[in-house]
DNA sequence: TGAAATATGTCAACATCATTGACGTAATTT
DNA sequence: AAATTACGTCAATGATGTTGACATATTTCA
């Protein structure tokens, strides 16, 4: 009868800011323990699905980006998931083996292998999208979705901005 | 001269609504990749640190929860985690024999291993939760201070409620 | 045109973090 | 005294990541 079954929410539960602030400004655990346990749970409900199929979160990436840029090159995808090409290698040969994926020489530059989802491939990344898309509407209705905008503006604030950013091409991608 | 450079930032830029909706209501793949892109840096950061002392993210957790919790518990720290006891084992081993974590056997119920934090755990822990912090606080900043709490819900939201609530002793974390 | 660079695939070897299932010991509960 | 609990540990396995080297096809450049 012990083990107190801490749940997420209730681990994460802080009081929110020191109330005569004499401490050298405390971290901010509350947000750090919450971005771990969304994470945790935003992406183990895919996990469930994909383990079906016999695939894991590498797939599920991988799978999803194809998805978003049909006809991305092999190159672009190493460059988006920052992994190594070894890493990618074996997701991607599943994904092409059990027919989710589909590859085509480039028409210009016909060394590139232009990465396409198949019909099957995209019901599964529509399925995997639709879990995560849930979600994501269920949190932000609970805000009103008047603050979507901010969430954004918060995630992107997260990530390193020290990567490649867009070169001549263009701004962003297409 | 090919190989696009995308950005986090520039990849998971989309179009926030479509302008006349006709489509069922598209997934919303800026939040979705917002979370993953801002995920991974958010913990890549702290790896680096780690990797310096020959540890990974597996022991970046524990430090973690032992330093919020001290005295914890094994078996409720497998709770928080929810990963498996040899896998908090191995991880358990090397902060002991690295003098991060150490043990005391529980006063009312002497076969617990209550888990503290030593000094250099401390240390090690305060260097992690510095980093996160800054990283949130920028963030929070960046959409101003008064949003944080929308953040907080938000993130709450994503996380799977079905798992054990708090039991007889409160509706909560002390 | 011939050499150099690029895009991709592949091999071997290895590290980290996770899993399952079984078993042992000490301490507590019934 | 017997059953349960808390914890530690062993063996085997799988998924995902790494580095470094090398091969092939294709494109670019001097």
């Amino acid at each position: 009868m012990t083990s107190t079954l801490l749940s997420a929410a209730a681990v994460a539960a802080t009081q929110p800011a020191d109330p005569r602030a004499l401490t050298p400004a405390l971290p901010d655990f509350e947000l750090i323990e919450l971005l771990f346990f969304a994470y945790r749970d935003f992406v183990g409900e895919p996990d469930r699905l994909l383990e079906r199929h016999g695939f894991g979160r590498a797939h599920h990436r991988v799978i999803h980006f194809i998805n978003r840029h049909p006809g991305l090159t092999v190159a672009e995808l190493l460059d988006i998931l920052e992994i190594t090409k070894q890493s990618l290698a074996r997701v991607l040969k599943d994904l092409i083996h059990g027919d989710f994926v589909e590859q085509k020489a480039g028409a210009e530059d016909r060394r590139q292998r232009l990465l396409f989802l198949t019909d099957k491939g995209r019901a599964l990344a529509d399925g995997l999208a639709t879990m995560q898309h849930q979600r994501i509407t269920r949190a932000v209705a609970a805000i009103g979705p008047e603050h979507r905008p901010m969430i954004a503006r918060f995630l992107a604030e997260l990530i390193d901005k020290e990567r490649g950013a867009a070169p001549a091409t263009g701004p962003s991608a297409p």
